[in-house]
DNA sequence: CGAGTGATTGACGCAGATCAAGCGAAGTGG
DNA sequence: CCACTTCGCTTGATCTGCGTCAATCACTCG
């Protein structure tokens, strides 16, 4: 993938990567830091629709269809590997095998997608909350991000939990009290503890399984 | 496309023609008739993904990750066009411009499931409802499945819209209720009728845009 | 030291869930 | 051909999970 790399970018915790509706010749590869997709609607609330994580790959709609539908907002300061929209399609004639790469990575996503919209249309406050904590958990530790055998790094605000799950600020800070009361997690100055992953997955209703690891673009 | 193709399939209405967590060695495109994507939880509920119209494909995730998060259902009778899985690497190897055309699919898909989130997470019931009736109607005018100027057929039940917003059955009988009163649509026997496009797409929270043409698999 | 940001908690109200009952149309089997 | 069931739609009554409002606290920063 050398060979597209445009260049390096680096942005300030709180920069707009990708702004919705506009259109961009840059697609990325985030090598650090972490950030937010999200959608605004007209009057003016808003939904997460995922975390963005090291080795998240960002801008593959606005590359394919031409324009976003939401944006990427950085939340810590991201170094981001830049590819030029151009070379997409050169991709597509000369590396069939990273093209199958790219549309695995699609498919996944439309996966995600699909099970957050399960969890946010049938799933009472606290299975949603445990859901995300669980997912983001095991995602971090998949990425070698732990800070120790319970603990990975969650920047994020509780508002920012609260768009992802279509829950209110407030409602979703009492969940989480919920969560800490039952000794599952406790979330707090960027940190998530995870104290009884057994019971937080059963009641985020997943598997432990292992995360599948993504080809890096 | 004709070479990959490795058959037709009929099936009845009430069929599964994909399963959750099975892995099926086959892709679909649909030419005929309509159905429903959908997840079922652990304890029983059901989410639908998406309602499957002709010339939709189907199977993605299957053909790439390897196995369905999502069942797919037959709601009407069907006529689907058939594809072996193991062809679609020759697809990314000989015909570069067919693999981004799947991959189009795959982000659009993406790009629906976020547009769908955002309902679901962030509008009150009658926006919801709004949304997936102007959202039907925009794709099967297009699709050219009129049955007049104003109506397209809707061969779904009230449950399926139900399931498809995290709606209550009841709620949503309520809701289509008041649209009728508003004048702006009445659905029964599986017939749409919008008597005001612009009222129904306003308070969807939509443009008036063209839907847009998708290749065909 | 005042202003802004994020977390926290209590009080109150409502959108939508749940419960329950009834209706018409379409099978279906005796 | 008629009881009897089933399925989808409809509507009213009641309840509750979660939203909204409001206030406080701890921190950070200019």
């Amino acid at each position: 993938m050398e060979r597209f790399k445009s260049g390096e970018l680096q942005v300030e915790p709180g920069t707009t990567v990708l702004m919705q509706d506009s259109t961009s010749p840059q697609l990325y590869t985030v090598l650090r830091g972490m950030g937010l997709r999200h959608k605004t609607t007209r009057d003016g609330r808003r939904q997460v629709l995922n975390f963005v994580l090291p080795g998240d790959f960002i801008g593959l709609q606005a590359g394919l269809i031409g324009d976003m539908q939401h944006s990427v907002e950085a939340t810590t300061g991201m170094t981001l590997c830049v590819f030029r929209r151009s070379d997409l399609w050169k991709l597509f004639q000369n590396h069939p095998s990273r093209a199958y790469d790219l549309t695995w990575i699609a498919a996944m996503e439309e996966r995600f997608l699909g099970e957050a919209i399960t969890i946010v249309g049938q799933s009472p406050a606290g299975e949603r909350v445990a859901w995300a904590l669980a997912r983001l958990y095991r995602r971090l530790k998949a990425l070698g991000l732990s800070i120790d055998e319970t603990a990975v790094p969650l920047p994020f605000r509780q508002q920012d939990l609260a768009d992802a799950l279509g829950l209110s600020l407030v409602h979703t800070n009492k969940t989480l009290r919920q969560l800490r009361e039952r000794q599952l997690v406790r979330w707090s100055e960027g940190v998530l503890r995870v104290s009884d992953p057994e019971g937080l997955f059963a009641l985020a209703d997943m598997e432990t399984a292992r995360e599948r690891t993504r080809p890096l673009i």
